[in-house]
DNA sequence: TAATCTCTTCAGACTAATTTCAGCTTTTGA
DNA sequence: TCAAAAGCTGAAATTAGTCTGAAGAGATTA
């Protein structure tokens, strides 16, 4: 998932990231309230941590906003112990959860993990298609009677496509949601995934396969037999 | 997200409501047209899936009367496969997106999550002239059954054509859109791509031609037959 | 520490898209 | 009517996008 934490203090800031790093999520920063509404709208992000307190614009603010312009990413409010009141507004404004700060770290994954899972995207543990099965807790693909395992990014860029039978993923959008907003990766890296899955998916034997749109993406396409 | 389904056929509306219902939408169910249209009024939904052969009142006349009556929800349009030259109508009449019958359910999942991902943006999927229809996410060019894919140029030479309809678009006009204002490319260029893309539409056996006006530019006739 | 896994990077091969060219046809206007 | 201009199109040449094997860098595990 790609996650934007909104939070002035630096080193706690830095400690979520790197815990959210270390569950394979690719994690955005930024200090103030201002650039969180900013980087919120894009719209990119999959989940954003939001702290109450914060430089130029506070956290319920930029949680209104971004549900006035429609942004309905999951957002979780961080607020201090003495900010207990602020529950209402919290909720009230459009956050879906909040956290009260101090907090510990496998509580925070765990709401995040429930949050997103509400959200109606991971409810289902398995994708489908056509003969081709994606297991979502154990990273395998199997068709039939095989199956192989697949790495983490291998994983991601095949949710994807699968998560969108059909229709065509461009590059860009497997580039954003797979290595993160701001990643430096290249068309090629994507390429070599393709190549990857393409491997497996042959060796498990599915009459998936997935298609080249030049300029555009890729999508999945069953051979017809 | 609240949906409202209008679709006759009962089964299919309940599986449908079934689908939808496991992704925790909540789902509304009617039968014909005009309540389809007494619903959409209500602006509760967020989103429309309307089948077009209804009783009552089909679904062309549906949208039309809800985007008259500025309803901007988002609306799919379903279609039985054999009325293809509906689709025409259906985006003409401001559904957003249509869908043939019998689709997967995934598919249909697919595009409720594009859709309502850009809600209030207009995502125009096709570009039709006559019968010729034009997809802008893959790139492919049909009528009726057949297709074919175009070049990212062949495309945006098309797309250019078929969003001024029987308007002339002169080939400098053509050479700065398609090939950017800097470029060196001369109306040979723009001579060979209309020679190609008139091999492709002649290909897909559509009724549409590209018609020559000498020393100022080409538009898209309709060959009456 | 070695062994293994994952991810990234690179270069050459491959292939589709695009441009160029030449000879042809059609239209225009004196 | 005829020559010049404009447009058409098949084929060849060129370019650009993609694929993939191999190698190396980290990271993780035994």
């Amino acid at each position: 998932m790609n996650i934007l934490i909104v939070e002035d203090e630096v080193r706690l800031a830095e400690a979520l990231g790197h815990l959210l790093s270390e569950q394979k999520h690719s994690v955005e920063i930024v200090h103030d309230g201002l650039s969180g509404f900013e980087y919120g709208m894009s719209g990119l992000y999959d989940f954003i941590v939001l702290d109450v307190m914060l430089p130029k614009r506070n956290g319920f603010d930029v949680v209104r906003d971004l549900r006035v312009n429609r942004i309905a990413t999951p957002v979780l409010l961080l607020t201090a112990k003495d900010e207990i009141m602020d529950k209402v507004t919290g909720l009230d404004c459009g956050a879906d959860d909040y956290m009260v700060k101090p907090f510990a770290p496998e509580e925070l994954l765990a709401r995040i993990r429930a949050l997103s899972r509400r959200q109606g995207e991971v409810i289902l543990n398995e994708l489908t298609f056509a003969d081709l099965n994606l297991n979502l807790s154990t990273y395998s693909l199997s068709c039939g009677t095989k199956s192989v395992h697949l790495g983490h990014k291998e994983y991601e860029v095949l949710k994807l496509l699968m998560s969108n039978p059909k229709l065509v993923v461009p590059k860009e959008d497997m580039i954003v949601k797979v290595w993160g907003v701001e990643s430096e990766a290249e068309d090629n890296n994507v390429e070599a995934y393709i190549s990857f899955l393409r491997k497996k998916i042959f060796f498990v034997g599915s009459r998936v396969s997935i298609g080249t749109l030049r300029k555009i993406g890729y999508r999945l396409e069953v051979d017809e037999a």
